[in-house]
DNA sequence: GCAATGATGACGTCCCCG
DNA sequence: CGGGGACGTCATCATTGC
């Protein structure tokens, strides 16, 4: 196969380990970058952004809500790459920093924005592309096989009232990014206005966990109201904290007297940004199915909120392909933000999956064209080539390959990005560079 | 009856923060 | 240093549907 080529070239030492020892690896590299961690947080991740020499501006806003216009006290902070690291490439023993908050380049209503930032020089230009996978993921590879582009990590809870630890790797410009309109709600209680009756003054939560594929059973709404009932009145403290801890546990909402129950499938529809009834492709899926396609998608809002910089450019429409597409997030990203899909590519190996975005698409009367592929394997440099000439390039590459061996959850096959599923990421890098170096060659002639 | 689908609970490790 | 949180997987029953 030919992720293997990337596997190999990776580093000398890892096409001759096995799965254990490359996890291993991983794990000895990301405890060695924790040690880094403390310090100013702001600095350590503008550092990594400054992957050339040139300094980044950052913005700091304190603006007061009476007068903003006149009080607006902003700092401008320049920060130089340390001296230390002299290289301007990620490389292995550069320390991987998280973000605290975790507002990427920033977030609207928020006070941290990053103004410009810097790609190197094999990353800039079009075609454009957009990788997410979850935070915990292995950075330092990934960048490296993305350009030595830095990722942007934001969680959505910043941006709707469901958090989703995300980093994105991307070369998309980033000034006057927007929000699509109306903006998501921020809090439970916003988007859902009934558990306001039955939402107990104890439990302080505004915000969702992370959703996942895991469901809550009926079972444990039976238990918490029973706890609940066999003390009238306030509970007792031990009662509260053992209720508070399965409601995070299992991301419960509060739609009765005493009653906590998992969210239902058209509620996380709208928490990830997508209309409701969206996930039910016209019928014959699963509720388990929408519920793991659900978790394993973009959240839309935060995605279309990086996206929004290609409306201005592409007003004609915009040729998309698009890797590892689940239910269509980035295509109703594309679609709220009503930039026009001239053609879309898309890979997905789910059945189900394909219906809903098939369904997506004829649903909203797309004048453009879907085509779709089931393995990413097909998407050979010939057939990429011939798409290509066909359309007159992609504008765009987006996905996020898939977080299975990466995931926290995951306890069975915690394989890391060489992981069964996880190492499809190297399919992503793979196709990425046969699109762009094809339409530089595209460009020449 | 049988197969397909749904429901349930057990399972470990990393990272961060207070 | 201990607690909480993270795009999850599996075997085992129970239920549904033909």
């Amino acid at each position: 196969m030919e992720e293997n080529l990337h596997r190999v070239s990776r580093s000398p030492d890892v096409g001759t380990h096995n799965q254990n020892d490359s996890v291993a690896e991983d794990n000895r590299r990301r405890r060695h970058y924790n040690h880094h961690t403390h310090g100013v947080q702001a600095k350590d991740s503008a550092d990594w952004n400054a992957v050339d020499d040139l300094d980044f501006e950052i913005l700091n806003f304190h603006s007061s809500p009476s007068n903003a216009d006149d009080d607006m006290d902003f700092e401008i902070v320049n920060f130089h790459s340390s001296p230390s690291s002299p290289s301007p490439v990620v490389t292995n023993d550069e320390p991987l920093r998280l973000p605290i908050p975790m507002l990427g380049l920033g977030v609207p209503n928020e006070q941290l924005f990053v103004t410009q930032r810097s790609l190197p020089e094999l990353a800039r230009g079009p075609p454009y592309f957009y990788y997410e996978n979850v935070v915990l993921a292995p950075w330092e590879t990934i960048s490296r096989h993305l350009y030595d582009v830095a990722p942007e990590f934001v969680d959505s809870s910043f941006i709707c009232a469901a958090a989703r630890e995300r980093g994105y790797v991307h070369n998309l410009p980033i000034s006057n990014r927007y929000l699509i309109q109306p903006p998501p709600k921020h809090t439970i209680q916003e988007v859902l206005p009934l558990t306001k009756n039955w939402w107990p003054t104890w439990d302080t939560r505004t915000k969702l966990n992370c959703i996942f594929t895991v469901n809550a059973s009926s079972q444990l709404t039976n238990r918490i109201r029973s706890a609940l009932e066999a003390s009238r009145g306030e509970p007792p403290e031990e009662i509260k904290r053992y209720v508070i801890e399965q409601c995070k546990k299992w991301n419960l909402i509060w739609v009765g007297q005493n009653k906590a129950v998992p969210l239902e499938v058209n509620e996380i529809e709208t928490l990830m940004g997508f209309p409701i009834y969206h996930t039910r492709g016209g019928g014959g899926i699963s509720r388990a199915e929408r519920l793991k396609s659900l978790s394993n998608s973009f959240q839309v809002d935060t995605l279309a909120y990086h996206l929004s910089v290609l409306k201005p450019l592409f007003p004609d429409g915009i040729n998309v392909l698009s890797l590892f597409t689940g239910i269509g997030g980035g295509e109703m990203a594309l679609h709220r933000l009503q930039i026009p899909m001239k053609t879309v590519v898309s890979v997905e190996f789910s059945q189900a999956n394909k219906y809903i975005l098939r369904d997506f698409w004829e649903r909203t009367n797309q004048k453009g064209v879907l085509i779709e592929f089931e393995d990413v394997q097909d998407l050979t440099k010939d057939i990429i080539v011939e798409l290509m000439k066909q359309f007159g390039g992609f504008d765009i590459v987006i996905g996020g390959s898939p977080c299975n061996n990466l995931a926290g959850g995951n306890r069975v096959t915690p394989n890391g990005l060489e992981g069964e599923q996880s190492l499809m990421f190297y399919e992503y890098c793979r196709v990425l560079n046969v699109v762009r170096q094809t339409a530089k060659e595209m460009r020449r002639s």
